[in-house]
DNA sequence: CTGAAAGCGCTTACAG
DNA sequence: CTGAAAGCGCTTACAG
């Protein structure tokens, strides 16, 4: 037995030097029968062809004594099919965004399709691209902070199915997959103004109009909320921060600066100090709760902060945050979803948007206005 | 050059209903030439093989209107070589392990690598290992809770370089890539004790002795480091909490119950209680800091607190944590230069241990020993 | 019941 | 200067 273990090995193997793998042809080989009928047995199509039951066990035998595995690149390369799936991210440091990947993989590897993930900057974009096509993926999901285009283009040209996650401007070209912000945010305005709060300022993203814009997006359904309640947000009770949280070791460091700069704008208004704060993400919010301590305000007995996300910091810190529980990992899986029709049935390229429900998770952070 | 451009997708396409891909063969026929000659000019081998310039210069237009990409699952299949790296992870909703992740994304895209995460749970943990080996990936790293042995035995047999990455059992395969955790410690220590702490109580993983073992060795070189300055630990200093923390949302919630005791049973102690408590973990010790709270404790005020990891709740939360900041991401990226070396030179399997250095960083949970 | 043959896309000696 | 041929590992009609 171990003989026969060591002779198949060396057959199979290219380089004599290195072990290598068993391939159809060392069974084959080994056993006096033909590739295709190894092919036919191994494939479970040992029926149709009627192959004799003895010659069967003799090549299952075999080829598990040589540990054989069938080479998935020659399959996808025969069959022109792939199940892999590539997920572009501009930010894989960024906790939800890694939330989205982890999802996107589990959903992945339930359906027999592997992951890979491939990081973009602006320098790399087209590198990566290249290799996408390259490797023949089946599918692609694409998180990106920059203009898509060409990758559109040539994916369209090929006929490889995108889906975008967490994008919102619309686009000619794919699916979109979104969390529904609106309901968060309605739910939390609701939340504080049940509070008795009705001075309520808001902490915005700083960074620029990029395509992404949910920035704005938040922004506006905030001041929407107000609206429709009959609330005024007075000019400066929306201020901006820019720091950079994308990892623990960001190139441009954990800069709180403007967070606090923007808490301290809005405690400072002119209109007088908000008794609640909303903020676009949970790393402000929790930036904001610094600030207001350094003032020596209580939250939430002097302030009422919220924030956006759910990221494990917003459970960990103290006091822990009231937030919109965005759905990143449910958003993950729904993306790998849409590929994996698109891969086994007929992929329909028609534009459209996939909404995610998300939900208020009322921690410690909120509480009643102050009289 | 439109026309042209759709005579040639036809020609290539497999599937008349998708555009696909164009290969060597469209090109080849599109120009009357074989193959070879455009394997030749596409791969740079013109000038040995002296190719007529007129000849490069027609193979690569047609190749740029085409939108010609070399099939890289054909490629290593052809050369049995393989560029893609496999990443096996048990839990990558922990912070920590998703930025070693990152990190060995990051250096595996420099060097011209793809990466491949595949989560692994007891129950998929050998569908995992078929995958790897069917994918025909050109090394492993490897962070997983449970025994490997069978994962080694494979991996060897077909000599694919397997490297771990947060293993301190030494094993009998492959390199293991760790944190020099002792050095974190050391200076850990010796902050607070230049601050005058004498009583230092420690939380440690109540986690069973995983193979893992990280715990008994922080936990160990606490106690060292202790005994060496001629510190005493009494018993009961030393207490366990074993909150799930992979992600927002584990299956078993986040339950912060654990820790709460953990550190309640140090207040607590008879002997009286420490003025410092050092936590195996930045979860823990970010959860002592709610349970001082809890009692009305200032940190640092009246206790001070240091974790170990520095994960981005640490400088988010208030106050921010002094804490070991381990290399995750540089352990990440040694993984991946070992597999490259392995996989471009020759393979040396000589069980060995990397260790990257680590280091504290002071921030506000921190301050003199009460008097 | 099983095998010879053609082919997926690519590469590499080897002829001429 | 270029092409025919063999081969990587696999699959699938098609003979017999």
């Amino acid at each position: 037995m171990a003989e026969e273990h060591e002779k198949g090995q060396e057959i199979g193997a290219a380089n004599p030097a290195r072990p290598g793998h068993a391939t159809m042809n060392t069974i084959a080989t080994h056993l006096g029968v033909s590739r295709a009928t190894v092919s036919h047995v191994l494939n479970g199509r040992s029926a149709e062809q009627r192959i004799r039951p003895e010659t069967q066990s003799r090549v299952l035998d075999v080829a598990r004594e040589l540990g054989y595995r069938p080479n998935a690149l020659a399959r996808s390369v025969r069959s022109g099919k792939s199940r892999m799936i590539g997920y572009l991210v501009s930010d894989p440091r960024y906790e939800p965004y890694w939330n989205t990947i982890i999802g996107a993989l589990d959903e992945a590897e339930q359906e027999g399709f592997t992951l890979k993930v491939l990081s973009v900057t602006p320098g790399t974009f087209a590198e990566r691209i290249r290799q996408c096509m390259e490797l023949r993926l089946g599918g692609l999901i694409v998180r990106i902070n920059q203009d898509k285009s060409t990758l559109f283009a040539e994916a369209n040209r090929v006929g490889i199915p995108v889906v975008t996650v967490d994008e919102s401007v619309p686009q000619s070209f794919g699916v979109r997959v979104n969390a529904a912000d609106a309901l968060g945010c309605r739910e939390a305005v609701s939340h504080l103004v049940e509070l008795g709060h009705r001075r309520i300022g808001f902490i915005s993203s700083g960074f620029g109009r990029q395509p992404l814009e949910i920035v704005p997006t938040r922004e506006g359904l905030f001041l929407q909320e107000m609206a429709t309640r009959g609330l005024d947000v007075p000019d400066g009770c929306v201020t901006r921060e820019t720091m950079l949280v994308y990892g623990r070791r960001a190139k441009a460091g954990h800069d709180t600066a403007t967070g606090l700069a923007a808490t301290d704008a809005l405690l400072e208004h002119p209109a007088g100090r908000p008794t609640a704060i909303f903020c676009w993400r949970d790393e402000a919010a929790l930036v904001a709760i610094q600030a207001c301590h350094r003032r020596g305000l209580r939250v939430p007995g002097d302030i009422s902060v919220v924030g956006f996300s759910d990221i494990s910091a917003a459970w960990l810190c103290d006091p822990p945050l009231t937030t919109c529980q965005s759905p990143w990992e449910e958003m993950g899986r729904t993306a790998v979803r849409q590929l994996v029709n698109a891969v086994e049935g007929e992929f329909d390229p028609s534009p459209r948007e996939i909404l995610i429900p998300s939900g208020l998770v009322v921690r410690q952070s909120s509480g009643p206005a102050p009289t």
